[in-house]
DNA sequence: TAGTTAGTTAGGTAATCATCTAAATACAGT
DNA sequence: ACTGTATTTAGATGATTACCTAACTAACTA
């Protein structure tokens, strides 16, 4: 199993930029606006769920923007769903 | 939401444990024996998972019986859905 | 081509984590 | 009470993680 979609999970600001990624798709800079973590961090946490599969990135310009990649999660939520019953 | 779930699970070993778990409860040692890890560790990740709420414990005389509870999967499974539509 | 903006890479640090061995605790049987 | 079995607690260690600042790369603009 995805042992990287997991660990991406296990972080409450990655899982809360999976969040803002849902609403619509967002440049790293508007991504580490939000939060009071410097972009080299948010940077860190980007390339960490874009290893897992769980966002992907499209520059446009000068900007990079991200989006988010559910499909990975598929595996995680079957293995939930046969955990739980 | 339940940090301690998310980092529950971030861990291969203890995917696992619970994996093993759903077939029948199990006693430490069993789950010990299975493993090639020390006894210690897997008291360790046993105490990660029961904190997190994934696992009850009941003592059988002698013996600590490990059981699977689910139910705090449920935060999780949702937060999955919401994510995936 | 010089300056500005967007973002990453490099390098370092403190905290957390997974693991081990050794020692302690708890219970059962003799 | 003594011995053996089951499990946890204590303490240590090496690896990983999350964060920072500084430096770099790429692209736009004047």
């Amino acid at each position: 199993m995805s042992n990287d979609v997991f660990k991406a999970l296990a972080d409450p600001t990655r899982r809360e930029i999976l969040d803002r990624l849902k609403e619509k798709d967002l440049t790293a800079g508007e991504i580490a606006d939000y939060f009071s973590i410097s972009k080299p961090s948010i940077s860190h946490h980007l390339t960490i769920l874009k290893t897992a599969g769980l966002i992907t990135q499209e520059k446009k310009g000068q900007f990079i923007y991200y989006s988010l990649n559910t499909t990975v999660l598929q595996d995680i939520y079957s293995w939930i769903l046969k955990l739980k019953q």
